[in-house]
DNA sequence: TGGAGTTATCTTGATATCAAGATAAATATT
DNA sequence: AATATTTATCTTGATATCAAGATAACTCCA
C-alpha cells in the first residue's frame, strides 16, 4: 500500500462517498471533516506535556483559565464554567478534584453568598505558569512544520470561521 | 461592553496571556486556540441534524462508516474503531446500542471466527443514507458564510496539518 | 417590605469513554 | 504437531460528562 504525502486519512473518506454517493457536493465535508480529525490528532501531543506535569487537559484548562485572569488568579464558578463550555455539575466535580489536590481553594464571596469564589493556591500557581510555558512551546513545535505563510492563512481562515459560528450561537 | 466584528473570543484569551506573560510566542496558541474553538461551537450545529433522525453523534459516525464503506455494508469491529479512534471496548458497547436499535446485525465472518462482523440493517440503511444527505447539506450551510476563496484556503491549510499530525503519530 | 421571579451553584442519575485485563482464535516456530 | 506468540474482541472498573431537578441567595417591584 503506497501513501501519497499529499493524501491525508480525509482524501480516503471522501473518495469513498464520492463512489457512494456520486451527487453530493463534499466541499464543506472536506473542512469539516479535516477540522475534527486535526482536533483528535492534536489531543495527544498536548497531552504529553500536561502529563509531564501530572495534569489532565481538564485541570490544565482550569488552571489555565485562572491564571491568564491575573492576579488575584480568583474566578467565580459561573465564569468559570462558560469560559471552558461545560455544564455546572462538572465544574463542581472539577472544583473538588482540584481542592483536593490542593491546587486551588474555594474563597468567599463578599458581593454574593451564592458563589464561593475559586483561586489558584500557590502550589497552583507555580505547577500552572511551569506548565503554560511549556505548552506553549509544544504548541509552536506542533505547527513548526507550517511554513509562516501557511499559518497566517490558516489562522485567519480560523478566525473567519470561529466570528461566524460564534454568531450562530 | 462593545463587541468588534473583528474579534472572536479567542483574541480575549490572548490578550489576558499577552498580559500576563508578555515574553511568550502566542501564534500557535492563537491557531490550536480556534481550531478547539470552531471544533466545540460546530459540533451542536451537527448534532441538529443528527437529533432530526434520531441518531447521537456517535451513532451518526458508525452508521456512516459502514455507509461508506460501500455494499455490503459490512465491517469488522477493528476497522470500524480504528477508523473511528476510539477502543474496542468503546465499539463493543455501541455495537450492543445500534443492535437493539436494528440499525446492525452482528454476521459472522466465515474468514476469522474471531470476529462477527456488524453490518447495516435495511433498516439502518434507510435511516443513514437520508441522515447523511442531510448532513451534507448542514455542513454546506455552516460553512456558506465563508466565500469561495476562504473555504479552499482553509481546506488546504487544513489538509497540510492532517498531514502533518498523522506523521507525528 | 414581602413575595415573585431570577440567578448561582450543587446534587442526582444516566451515559460514553478509556485502560487494563481476560478470553478465544489465528499464526508462527521449532 | 505442540507450543509460543500475536491478534480480535469482550469485560470490568473507574472517570468525566451532561441534563434536569433541588436549594439557597439575590433583585425587583407593587
Amino acid at each position: 500500500m503506497i501513501k501519497d504525502k499529499n493524501l491525508d486519512g480525509i482524501d480516503t473518506i471522501l473518495a469513498q462517498w464520492q463512489k457512494e454517493k456520486p451527487d453530493l457536493d463534499l466541499s464543506a465535508m472536506a473542512i469539516i471533516g479535516r477540522l475534527k480529525r486535526c482536533h483528535a490528532l492534536m489531543l495527544p501531543q498536548l497531552d504529553k506535556v500536561f502529563k509531564r506535569h501530572d495534569l489532565s487537559f481538564w485541570e490544565f484548562d482550569v488552571l489555565a483559565t485562572l491564571l491568564r485572569s491575573g492576579p488575584p488568579y480568583c474566578l467565580a464558578p459561573t465564569e468559570l464554567f462558560s469560559t471552558l463550555m461545560v455544564t455546572s455539575g462538572t465544574m463542581t466535580h472539577r472544583m473538588m478534584q482540584l481542592e483536593k489536590k490542593e491546587l486551588i481553594e474555594r474563597v468567599a464571596n463578599e458581593h454574593d453568598a451564592r458563589s464561593k469564589l475559586v483561586k489558584l493556591s500557590k502550589k497552583g500557581e507555580t505547577m500552572i505558569s511551569l506548565a503554560v510555558d511549556e505548552h506553549v512551546e509544544n504548541e509552536l513545535d506542533i505547527l513548526s512544520s507550517l511554513d509562516q505563510t501557511t499559518q497566517k492563512e490558516l489562522d485567519q481562515s480560523l478566525k473567519t470561521l470561529s466570528i461566524t459560528l460564534e454568531g450562530m450561537q
